[in-house]
Parts: structure tokens; sequence; C-alpha cells
DNA sequence: AAATTAAATAGATAGATATAAAATTATAGA
DNA sequence: TCTATAATTTTATATCTATCTATTTAATTT
């Protein structure tokens, strides 16, 4: 988040108000004083100052003074800067990057597991199971191979139907093993 | 304005919230449910949902069901025409389009015309005093040459001060005249 | 059929924000 | 110097909206 979410939210903002939208429009056109931009408006010169100021702040607009006129004018350059970003592949992505990924899952253990680590209850949720498959596989080193009764005894610390997750770890291809169950290893999908 | 600035209106609206900005980021990363969504941003999920409807109702989001799960993805597609939309160069122009740059010409002559028509007063200040005279250069037609006694008959049924009227006119361009001054006419400048 | 689960909807509330009126500041002209 | 005017700032108010709680709807599992 923090820079890129911080301008673009900044930059919605201004623009998500009736008034502020047509002072663009207007200013597109043609620079114009406060005056002239309330008449056109009909709304009160103060709240022009107000939204003015806003749409400033963000240097979507400047002024200048000419007697005691202020001048705004519209900042295409900034305006077509932050379409141009909102356009970029990488941009939307990135205002996610520092949200929580893994704040779902968490919550899912937190659910179903004890204090100790245990498995309190196995969730019939498919999403949920899933999340506390790989809860259980990270007690599994990758390139190691387990016997069958290495399997049972990591997965039997956790939970009594031994079998049951031993079946799921395989089925959803978190772990493979020989045809004759004489081999248990770690599936490496890099994710 | 009408549909051009309600969609764009309506756009800005939808993105202009801290929650629903997140949630185009998170969405621009992978599909996902109500229930992950809402654990990741760490809110209610009746609030995402109704964060999602909003961004479903202009179509930046759909949805799809899984179970009883509702899985939103974005539309990357209309994000993008919108953001293209933002670049044209017209777009902001249209947008302002059927606002009134006639208001504050309206407003100077309310203020200093009398009701039947005739100036009260003349403004000292140059933009107002512009209004006037291109309020009085309409009682003077294109192509026509005026001698000065016929200007100072037009002029003089608006306002005492006929000569200095008559010197404004020409001095901010609207009219010239012969350097004897035994021919007026009016300056096409097609604005 | 009964219970569980996720999502959506409705209702209520707190907080944010657009607006206008009044007061203040700065400039121009007399 | 005094008065006009345009803009801004301040203050108060009214409207809007994000959020949560509670309820309802729809789908799945036991």
């Amino acid at each position: 988040m923090d820079e890129s979410f911080d301008t673009l939210l900044a930059f919605f903002k201004a623009l998500a108000d009736a008034n502020r939208l047509k002072l663009i429009g207007l200013l597109a056109q043609k620079e114009s004083s406060v005056e002239e931009l309330a008449a056109m408006l009909d709304i009160n010169p103060s709240t022009v100052s107000h939204h003015l100021a806003k749409l400033a702040e963000i240097k979507l607009v400047s002024a200048r003074a000419e007697g005691y006129y202020s001048i705004y004018r519209l900042e295409t350059t900034n305006l077509e800067r932050m379409a141009r970003q909102l356009l970029a592949k990488e941009t939307l992505p990135e205002v996610a990057k520092d949200l929580d990924r893994k704040a779902y899952d968490r919550k899912v253990l937190k659910d179903y597991l004890r204090e100790d680590g245990t498995i309190e209850q196995l969730p019939t949720n498919r999403r949920k199971l899933d999340v506390i498959l790989r809860y259980l596989l990270e007690y599994f080193e990758f390139g190691k191979i387990y016997t069958e009764k290495q399997v049972n005894t990591i997965i039997g610390g956790f939970y009594a139907d031994i079998s049951g997750l031993r079946r799921d770890l395989i089925s959803v291809g978190y772990m493979d093993r020989e045809r004759d169950g004489s081999a248990y290893w770690r599936v490496d999908e890099s994710n």
C-alpha cells in the first residue's frame, strides 16, 4: 500500500464529487476565476474555493493571482499521469501487496486447532480442510522419505483419524507415495 | 453531462473508499470469496458484501456461485475502459458541456442593467465591463457601416457617458472605425 | 428433515463531508 | 486613507455513507 495506495485513493476521492467533477470539466475547457466557476455551477463561491483547494492538494489544479482574482487552471499533465498509472498492470496488485493473504488461513486454524496446536475437529468444508492439510504439511520435510509408520506418528500427534488425513493429503496432491505404501514424501509444488 | 458525466462520477465514487480500493487490489491478484476478502481486510463479511455490490453495480467486479460461496473476480476489461476514457482528450470538456458558460455574464447583466435593459451603472471591473460591452455590441449588426451619430444614438439609448463607451468598444477591439471618425463598424472575431 | 454455513439484506448508528453564512484577508481604485 | 470587491477561512449544519448487528435467503451436509 503506502504511497501508491494513498495517492490513488486521494485521487479518486478528489474526483468523487459532482461539483468537483464539473469544475474539472469546466477548467478543461478554459481557466477561470472562482467567481465565474461559482456562477456557472450556481453554488456559493466559498464552496467552490473549498473544492478547488481539495483539487489543488493533489495538484490537479493550480492557481495564479491576477489582481484580486484567483485564476485556476487544470494541470492536465498530472491528470494524465494518474490515468496512466491506473492503466499500468502492476498498479492494482501493488495496492494490495501489504494486505494479509494469510489472514483467512489463520482464521481457519484459530477455529479448528487447540491451544497446543493439535486438531480440535476436522472442517467438512473443502476450503477449510485444505487449510488444515497445508498446516499439517509443514511438519513434513521436503525431499525426505517417510515410512507409513512415521507418517502415522506425525499425523497422530494432531488428530485421531490418521488414515483419513493421510488419504486426504495424498488425494489433494500435497503428498505422494509408492503404490505398495512403503514410502511417502512431500510433493513440491512451489506455491 | 448525462451519460458520460454520470458514468464517470459513479466510477470515481466506487473507487473512492479505502476498503473498496483494497478489494480491487486483492481481486486483481486472484478471485476470492466474500469470506476470504473479509478475513484479509479484517472487516465484517456483510460490509464486504455491501462494497462488492457497489463495485458490481458499475460492473467492475462480477460474481459466480460455487456451492454456497460467491466467488468474485475483477472485470479488468471494464476497469481499463474507464481509465482509457479518462485519458481521452474529449472526455473532460464533455463533462461540462451542458454547464452554463453564460451564467456569469447573466449575473453581471442582472447586477448592472435596469429592468428595461438600460445600463444602471458602469462596472469599474475590467471583466464585468467587458460583459456590458458585449451586451451593447449585440445592438450593432455585422457588416453594417454606422456614422458616429448613429453609434451615439444607439449607445445613448443605454447610458449617458456615450463617448466613454464608444471609446471602450474600440479599445477592446469589439468595434473599429475610420481615422477621421466618419465610419464605425463591428469587428468580426468569431468567438 | 434438521442443522450448518456463506452470502445478502435491512436497520441503526457513528463519522465524514458538502454546503452556506459570517468573518477575515488582500487588492484595487477613488 | 477609505471603500469596493474577490477570495479564503472559519464555523455550523445538514446530508451522506461506511460499518456493524441482526435477520433472511440459499445451499450443503448429517
